[in-house]
DNA sequence: TCGTTGAATATGTATGAACATATAGACATA
DNA sequence: TATGTCTATATGTTCATACATATTCAACGA
C-alpha cells in the first residue's frame, strides 16, 4: 500500500499479530508525514480497506483506539485528520504552549472589579499592596481545542495596568505587556499543582466536578514598575502524556 | 432488563440516541453496584446483548469506550469486571524498596525488566524503538520531605544504558546521566496533567485514594546517543499556591 | 445576488455470522 | 499426588452488508 508514492505499507494477513494492530501502527507511521500533520485528509476508511484488502470494521477498530487517544479527529461527512492541537504534542512545549494555540479558539472577556469580590482577594492584596476597596481588572480567557474547551486563565492587573480594550490575548500575557506598556516583565513566581474541579470551573472547562484538574499560578512583574499581573490557569480535558494500564 | 433483581434498565430502539451510548450509560450505572466494584464478572457480551435485544457488535462499541478508559477490565476466556486500579493493576506485585540511600528523604530502587511487564510498554517500546522482549532498566524513586511522600518516580532507562549501581539517584536524572555516560542529555519532551490517584499511588504518596496528583512525563534523551530514559512523576500534597474558595 | 435543492462523499450506527483463542474447571492418567 | 487432556465459556478478531446522517459544493431558481 502506498499513498502520493510514500513509503510502502503491507499488512500480513497469516502474521499472528491481528489485522487491526498492523493497521494501528501503519496509521501511526503514515500520520508522521508532514502533509497529514499538517491537516490533510487520511485516505478514507473505505479506500483504506479495500486497499489494504481487508474490512472497513477492521479499519475503524484501528483508528478506534486512534481516535479514543485523541490523536486522530474524526468528522462525518468530512474526514480523519491528525488532531491539529493534539494536546500532547502541545504540552510538549508547555511554555510556549500558549503561544502556538493562535486565535482559533481564544474567548476572553475582561471588566473591572473590586479586589473584595475576586477569588484569593487576600494573597491579591498582598502581592499588589492595595487596599479592599482597589479596583483591579480581570480578564478570563478560555482556549479550546477540537473537542471543547482546556484551559481556563484568570488574570488580574494591578491597578496601575489600564487596558485599552486593544491587547491581544491570544499572545502570552507578558509579551502582550512588555510590547504594550514597555515594562521589562518577568515571570518572578510559578506554582504548579493539581486540584479537584468545582462547580464553576467544571462549568468553564465541560468538565465534570471532582475531575481532576491542572492548576497554575503564573506573576508577571517588572521590577521597577512593580507587580504587573497575576494569572491563574486551569487546565483539564488532558490526555495522560503515557497512557498508563 | 435486570440483573439479580437489581435496578431495571432498558434500551430504546426508537429513541435519537445510539443504542451503544445507551448501552454505555446502562454499564456505569451497573457497575455502581458493590458486587461489581468488588469485581463480580459482568453479564457476559452475549447473554447482555440478547437480553437487551441487540447485537454483541454493539454491546462491544459500548464497552470498548469503557475498557479504553480503564472503567472495565476485559479478560480473555474469563469475562469482564469493573477495573480494581486505574493507574496500573501491575503497581500491586511492587514490593517495598529495598535500597535506601543515605540522602535523607530519598529512597529508591532498580531492577531488568521486560518492557512487555511494565506499564505503558506500548508507549515505551514505541519510543525507545525496541522490541517487546528487550529489556529495560526501572528505577523506582520516592522523594519526601519531614511531612511525607511527596514525589513518586518511575524512570525507564534504554537498554543501552547499562546502570553500574554506583549511580546517584538524589540528583536530578539528567544531571547523573551526563556526569556518568558523558552525553548530552538534554529534556526533549515533557507532558503535565492532572489525574486521580488510585489506590497504589494513594499507598505510595500516602494520600486518599481519588485525592488530584500531578502528573508528569519527562523524556531525557541525548541528541547523539538518540533517548535515554521516560520518566513518570506523581507528585501529590501540593499547597495550592493560592488558596481557591 | 441570495437562498434552495440535491448529489456525492465520508463517517456513524447497527446487524448477524463465523471462527480463533485464552481460561478455568472437570476428568482421566501416570 | 502431580500432570496432562478435554470441554464449556467468554472474549478476540474479522468479515459482509445496510442504512443513517453530516458536510461540501455545484447546479438551479426566485
Amino acid at each position: 500500500m502506498s499513498f502520493e508514492g510514500m513509503k510502502v505499507f503491507n499488512i500480513d494477513h497469516g502474521s499472528a499479530i491481528p489485522l487491526h494492530l498492523q493497521v494501528e501502527d501503519l496509521l501511526r507511521e503514515l500520520i508522521k508525514n508532514p502533509e497529514y500533520q499538517e491537516g490533510k485528509l487520511l485516505p478514507n476508511e473505505v479506500a483504506l480497506a479495500k486497499q489494504l484488502g481487508i474490512s472497513r470494521n477492521t479499519v475503524r477498530q484501528a483508528t478506534n483506539k486512534l481516535v479514543f487517544e485523541r490523536l486522530l479527529v474524526r468528522k462525518k461527512g468530512v474526514g480523519t485528520t491528525v488532531a491539529k492541537d493534539n494536546i500532547t504534542t502541545k504540552l510538549d512545549k508547555w511554555s510556549s504552549f500558549t503561544h502556538e494555540m493562535g486565535e482559533k479558539g481564544v474567548t476572553f472577556r475582561n471588566y473591572e472589579i473590586e479586589v473584595a469580590q475576586v477569588e484569593a482577594d487576600e494573597e491579591i492584596r498582598r502581592l499588589f499592596n492595595i487596599t479592599r476597596k482597589s479596583k483591579v481588572v480581570k480578564l478570563e480567557r478560555l482556549r479550546g481545542l477540537d473537542t471543547g474547551p482546556v484551559v481556563y486563565f484568570i488574570s488580574y492587573f494591578h491597578p496601575r495596568v489600564g487596558l485599552t480594550g486593544k491587547e491581544d490575548f491570544t499572545q502570552p500575557l507578558y509579551d502582550m505587556l512588555e510590547r504594550t506598556y514597555h515594562t521589562v516583565a518577568s515571570v518572578s513566581k510559578e506554582g504548579i499543582s493539581a486540584i479537584l474541579a468545582d462547580k464553576e470551573l467544571s462549568k468553564k472547562l465541560e468538565i465534570a466536578v471532582g475531575d481532576p484538574v491542572l492548576f497554575r499560578k503564573r506573576v508577571v512583574c517588572d521590577p521597577g514598575a512593580g507587580l504587573l499581573s497575576i494569572t491563574l490557569a486551569f487546565t483539564g480535558q488532558i490526555n495522560l502524556p503515557i497512557p498508563l494500564r
